[in-house]
Parts: C-alpha cells; structure tokens; sequence
DNA sequence: TATGAATGAGCGTTCATTCAT
DNA sequence: CATGAATGAACGCTCATTCAT
C-alpha cells in the first residue's frame, strides 16, 4: 500500500509535469511557431532542466505532434456526422450547430488553432500527412452530408467532393483570419463569423 | 561591336545561370520545403560550387524571396478590377474568366503554387507579411467587388469582409487540394473546378 | 546540503573548465595571433567540442576581449598614481618600484603581453578603443606625474603629452623586444631592464 | 624598332597600371587594415578586374608587402650612420637632422606610416620577421651611434642596446600617436615633436 | 527522477584564387 | 593583356540530443 502510494504519487506528479510542460509548449509554439521556437524557450519556460524535457519527451517534434494531436481530438469530438434519420433537426440546424463549435472550440484554443493554421504544413511528410488526414476525414463528413443533402433534395446537384473543399477552406479561412492573423480592427464576434459563414455557404453571394 | 557582343553573351549566359538557378531552386523549395532545402541541396542539384550561388543570390533568403514575388506578379497580372461600365461584359462572366485564369496559372506553376500553399507561412515575419499582404489585396478587390455587387443588387446583403474571406479560402483550399497535395485518384480538371467553385460562391449549397 | 554540494561542485567544475578554456585560448592566441586562430585550433588544443567552446564564451571574440581585459586589469592595479603628499617616498623612488611592477608583471604573463602588443590593434574599432583608452589612462597618469614634477621643479620645462608618450612608447618597445619578440641571445634580466630605462628616462643620454 | 616601341609602351602600361594598384592599395590598407581589406576593395576601388589584379600580384600578401618594402627603402634612405671622421657636423646635429628627416618622411607618408604601425604586425611570421629585421637595422644603427658617443666621452655609460630600443620606442610611439590614431585635438608640429623627442633623449626629463 | 554539461553534425556565408574566353 | 564567372576550403556559430552524476 505505502509503495503503491508512493508509485501513484509519482505517476501523478509525472503527468502533472508532463502537462506543465505541454501546455508551456503550447503556448511558446504558438507564439513563435515550430521552427523559432528551440528546446531552450521550453524548458525556460517550463522552470526545468535540458535532460528534464527529454524524460517526458523524445524530443522536439514529439512533443509538438503531442500537442497536433489534442486539438486534432477536440476538434474531431466538436464535429459529428449529420443525423438525418426521421425526428432528428433539421440538418441546417445541425450544421449550423457544429460550425457554431467549431469557432467556439477554436476561440476557446487559440493557441492551437494558431498552431493548426501557422504552422502545421511543411514541417515534415509526417506532419503533412497526419494533418491531411485530419482535414480528410472532416472533409469526408462534409462530402456525406452534401451527398445525403442532395438525396433528399435539400441541396442542389453539384460536386460534392469539390464544394466540400470550398466549405472547408472557406471556415478555415475565417478562423485564420480571425484567430491567427494579428488584427488591428476588432474582430467580429464568433457569432456574426457563424451566422455570415453559414448564411454563404447556404445561399451564396447572389440576390 | 565586337567587345559588344562579349559583354552581351556575357550578360545572356549570367542571366541564364540565374535562372537556372532559380528554377533548381523552385523544384527543391516546392519539394522539400524551405527550411529543409540547404544550400548544399541547391548547388548539388544545380551542379555548381558553393561560391557559384552567392554570386547570383544574396542569400537563401533571397533566393525564395524572388521566387514568391515572381508568383505574386504571376497572380497579381491574372487578377484584375471588375469593370463595372455599362457595355462591359457581365460581371459574372469577368468573376469566371479571372478564377479561370487563376486556377490555369496556379496550374502551370504547381512548383511555386506548392510553394506559397505550403511554406510561406511562419518562416519569418518579413515573409508573413509580405504574404498578408499579397492575400489582402485580393481580398479587398473581393471585398470591393462584393460592395459594388451589393449597391447594383445583385449581391445579396452580406457583411463583405467575411464573405470575401470566406471566397478567398475556399479557392485557396481548392488550389491546394489540386495542386499542393499529393492526389491519389485523378483530379478534377482545371476547367470543372472552376464551374464548381463559381457556382458554389454564386448560389451556395441550396437546392 | 546534499544539493548544495552538488550545485557547489558543478560551480567549480563550471569555473575549472571556463579557466581552462582561456588558458589555451591565451597560448594559442598568443602564438598564432587572434585572426590565424580558429575555433576548432581553441577547442583542440583544448579537448572539448565545438558546442562546449560556445557555453562558456558568447564568440570568439569574447573570449579574446576577456583574456585582453584580464591583462588590463593586471597591468591597471600594477600602476599607481605618484604620492606627492610630504613624508610619501621620493617620487623618483615611486616610478622605479611601478616600472620595476610593470615589467615583473609582464614577465608572469608574457603570453599576454604577446597579445596586447601584437595583436590588439586592427582587429576592430572595439578593440582599438578598447586599447587606446587603456594607454590613454596610462599616459594621462605620466603627464600628470610630470606636470606635477614640474611644478615642484624636479622635472625640466618640456611638453609633458609628448614627453610622456615617449616615455610610454620606450616601455612598451623595451616589453616588446623582451617578452614578445622570439630573441635570439639571452635577455637582460628584469631589474637591468627596468635600471636602464629608468635612467633614461630620467636623464637621457648625455654624459 | 616598331616592335621596340610596342614593347616599351607595353611595358610603361604595365607599369603605370601596377602604380595605380600600389597607390590604391596604399590607400585602402591604410584606411581599412590587411586583414578588412579585400581583394574586392582593391579592384573596385582601382577599376579593374578580379584577374587582372592577379596578373599583376601574386596575392594579396604580395602587395601588402611590397608596400610594406616600399615603405622601409623610403625610410632607410632617410637614416644614415652618424659620421664622427673630424670635420663632421657635430653628431647630435645629425642626429637631430636625422630625427627631422624621419618626422618629415612618415607625415609625407601617412598612408604607408598607418601600415607601418597598425598592421604589420602579427599578420604572419614572415611579415613579422621582416618588421623586426627593419627596425633591428635602425636599432643597430642607433646601437652603434651610442656605443660610439660613449667612447667619444658624449654618451654617458649605459647599456647600448637596451637605450637604443628606448629611443625607437619613444619615437615609434609618438609617431603612432601624431599619424595614426585619430587625434580630436590639433596636433602637434613635425618640428615640435622632434625638437622634444630629441631633448628627451639627450636629458631626460630631470630638472 | 532530475540535472545541465557535453556533444558534433550541420548550417549559411565569405573570399582569395583560378581559368576559360 | 584583360575579363569576371567559377571555385571550394574554411569559417564562426547553432541547437537538438545524450549521458555521467
């Protein structure tokens, strides 16, 4: 009992420094990107030794894809697949529901959104890769919805995969702009970006 | 003359060297990225010494820095106004042929499109913005476009920032899925890839 | 306490390395001079890696500005100002027992005396200051030490800023041919040195 | 005969054009130093190109040091050995004429005398060894002029070789001083100074 | 576990010199 | 003779990672 104490003490103070040191590194990569940022900042930072980072990290891109990975998981739990069965929302209101999250999850991370959208490409084919099937598979559910959407009639014939594309650029776009880009005006509100956003993809620009 | 001549072979067979030079360096930038590129990749690539690229480039920076502004021109000439006088051709028609011109000039140039798709984010702040601003300018022409749109009607009421930025992103995205990524199955032409993307802008997903 | 120790050692063995470090610097420094001498002849000749250099010094040039600045403060608490005040030693007493400093001095730290009379000027405008302020103090206290003789009329009339300069030039030249210049026959012990010097200066040549 | 005169204009060419090196490189080594100094600098600064330097030079040593020869001729000629035959002037007027001639050669050659003083020292060994081979003549000759005024019964005893480095000392000092350091004050005359270096070295500075 | 000194491959850049024209 | 493009060894420095304590 005394050592399995001791032992979950220990685990818990590990991942307590762990944390620490995740979100230090948050913060640092998302202020001067991956490639400015070195293991020094870190571990200034974070108050702790050079050998410290390498026993909770393998080194530098680790702890980097570590933190990919949150936000990819917080996003991908912030998306869902259209429920159209009888009953359910309407779909609009379900889209309109998880764009809303979206900009909300991402308001609320602007870190690592700013990571997401600064940084993320280029690095290295792993990262790219990983991040294309991020982007993938939410594309992927947005090509479900409007092939389902044009099913019922509720979406005009059009090339699913390619207007996926426009979605996802198009909101992408907007929170690059409005999270990652240094504004000098203020920002419209996570709300105005929604509906605007929404209202576009919807509708388009014509009268 | 005859001294003539030598210094204009001369100037001829420097400028050739640049821009072999250049090209080598646009194929292993669009590769590799620009900071995994070395010098060393460049010069190997280009068949010459090391002391060879620092007579044509300042420096790496510089190298790159030339590459982007040529895509900027390259794009910058693509885009123009909409000519909104009576007896010109509908502005619809002018918003088509520019994406159009776009999407073939990003084609012809997938190497630099690669380029300011993937890396030109996050090197340094002189890039970044650079980068801003070409995208800005973009936007506002967008931007403008949208307001005389909504003035003459025929653009719905919209918040014209949000909406230009919402259309910036989503070609950015199309170009990127086309050209910048890896595709495993063929990719949609050129040609389609525009109808869609103008269709989706004009009208939106509705049915 | 255990960490204290710990933190005490580390300290010192900080120091040591560091210590030894600008010993071999001030070797090799000294007989390659500063600009035929390359990180990898210091980190050689030393033991260590080329990072290791870079811990203890900011640049090369930094760790040959604080060899430089160790002699000056060497050299700096080796001369005095002449003590006029009644009942102090005769001044010519005084002179004799810096001069006679100065040259035992330099004869500990002949590998510095190399570097400051070979190799402190033209390196850059840092440096040149560094050691034109560094004669300057020194030939300031000699004008003033000759002013005052002046003034109490054991010091003929003359131009003390020249006078003065002669003086300082005969000691470095004297320094130079001793310590620094490769002598073929043996040199004249440090007492005969500072005896002659001191006579010539006091009363020139003549009979 | 044709041929002849070709060839001497060709030869009267080559050397016009090798003085116009030399009197431009005189000018930027004595602005800039050896060692900042580049090959680049040169050519620029005499308008001709990278090879053609190299046809005139072997290397950028080779005409620093024939500068540098340049400069040590025009000095020897300036100093001659005291005549003691009877019916010579008095030897402290040669002296004295001596000093003059010296003064008034380094400030017709600032230039040459700022190489002199500032660089040609610890570039190399065989520079080096050269600058101390020059002022070893002037040291002897010195050596030997005291060594007779001693027999002569003029010179006090003392050590020969060891006053005579004091007196160049003294005299390359306020050289430097007068030619080579910036100086925020006017300087001194040619005349003062070596009116006062040679009342130094006759009488000290005892009252 | 925690430390931080040590490592060394790798980088971008410079510049005296060569050589084909 | 003159050119200037080409060369490549050498340099000072960085930084992610390792390892003895």
């Amino acid at each position: 009992m005394v050592i399995d104490g001791r032992v979950a003490r220990a685990q818990r103070q590990r991942e307590s420094r762990r944390a620490a040191l995740l979100q230090v590194a948050r913060r640092i990569f998302s202020q001067k990107g991956y490639h400015s940022t070195s293991i020094d900042d870190l571990i200034e930072a974070a108050g702790v030794a050079r050998g410290t980072f390498y026993l909770y990290f393998e080194s530098k891109r680790a702890i980097f894809e570590e933190l990919l990975d949150g936000l990819f998981a917080t996003l991908a739990s912030t998306v869902h697949r259209i429920d159209v069965t009888p009953g359910a929302p309407p779909p609009i209101e379900q889209v309109t529901a998880i764009v809303d999250r979206i900009f909300a999850t991402l308001d609320e991370n602007r870190e690592l959104a700013r990571i997401l959208l600064r940084e993320a490409v280029g690095l290295d084919e792993d990262f790219d890769r990983k991040l294309a099937d991020f982007y993938g598979r939410i594309d992927h559910m947005i090509t479900n919805a409007l092939r389902t959407g044009i099913t019922l009639g509720v979406v005009r014939p059009l090339d699913p995969e390619i207007v996926s594309r426009c979605i996802l650029g198009a909101v992408k776009e907007i929170v690059h702009q409005a999270y990652v880009a240094p504004q000098g005006s203020a920002a419209p509100s996570t709300a105005t970006l929604g509906r605007e956003v929404i209202a576009f993809t919807l509708t388009g620009v014509f009268a």
